[in-house]
DNA sequence: ATTATATATATCAACCTGATATAGATACCC
DNA sequence: GGGTATCTATATCAGGTTGATATATATAAT
């Protein structure tokens, strides 16, 4: 997806920051996309060089100055065109689509080369890892007023359930293969 | 994964060319890891610099002439210490770790915006798309010679039926929640 | 005869990340 | 008070990766 149509996204749910807009994928985000501040600043400037978003400059008391961004009418055309034009390749991109970009799976993959006693660290420490993510997932608290507008998502909701599953039925998997590695 | 231990690891199943690496990386391993030529021919070069592989250049009759790389035991010392080195690090990466890097979830994100018949298409097309990808994993026909030694490898066994658990999951999913999207 | 496809290596512009720089403010500890 | 660490906030850049393109030979199809 293009990193504009991204970020317009983001900001039709409210205005942002960029450190804001970083935020939010390193929060619910994060493990299914990610842009850096390399690409977050310059993606922003651009959109509004060409008018799609607006930008007022906060002097905050307590805190630096903020630039925060706003989708204008003009940006919301194009995120819509974007996102339309562009439906149809997404379809075969990401989880089992394009990649996983899994270094756990190449590590597997070389498993025999790791002494039996490491490999069973990797995949102890593995499941617990997992298990973390998924109480993440499942985490239905309170969280920062900033993230709540992506939390109200309804479409977020159907992807926290998916990952659920999906982590769900990995770790059923892998505590009951995991002796096939040996 | 650095790009070296991962080129070592796959000449460590047998001597290979860089355009029959890429073939690796296109076929089974397409759905969790992948490099370019513009990676793997210059690897492949500073391995060879650095000794910890040997090559041979092969004329062929009907093709191209082929540099077939062989992974020497300078090679084999340096991947399997890097392995081990760097294990723990590769435990929280990839699926559920770093990163899905799912552009369709990206897209279900910003489903409000589409038309609902577009929704309706994108999601029967990925439905669909998804079974095509479990009859892949699933597959257990012949493969070309090249690939035979991956297919070999009992941690590929491992990961086939660990993505066939989550494509299958997944797919429950989506079929029992898409209309929550709605 | 020409177009397309496969094998095979190589290079490069464009893009992205991870690291680093800068800077004000708060918080904690000794 | 001084030292250290952490958070907010923007910005830049070296280094690495991809996707495209170039080159070349050979086969298969139209």
């Amino acid at each position: 997806m293009q990193k504009d149509t991204l970020c317009l996204g983001l900001l039709s749910l409210g205005p942002r920051s960029g450190y804001e807009i970083k935020q939010m994928f390193e929060g619910p985000l994060s493990d299914f996309y990610s842009l850096s501040f390399g690409t977050i600043y310059p993606t922003l400037n651009k959109l509004q060089d060409e008018k799609y978003v607006s930008c007022k400059q906060l002097s905050q008391s307590k805190k630096p100055d903020k630039k925060v961004y706003t989708i204008t009418k003009k940006g919301k055309d194009l995120m819509k065109d974007n996102l339309l034009g562009d439906a149809s390749a997404y379809i075969r991109s990401g989880n089992f689509g394009d990649q996983i970009k899994s270094e756990f799976f190449l590590l597997l993959l070389f498993a025999k080369y790791l002494p039996q006693e490491t490999l069973d660290t990797v995949l102890n420490e593995r499941v617990l890892f997992l298990r973390q993510k998924l109480e993440q997932f499942k985490y239905d608290g309170p969280v920062p007023s900033d993230l709540q507008a992506l939390r109200n998502e309804k479409s977020i909701s159907f992807i926290r359930g998916l990952a659920t599953a999906l982590i769900e039925s990995g770790l059923n998997y892998m505590e009951k293969n995991r002796g096939k590695l040996n």
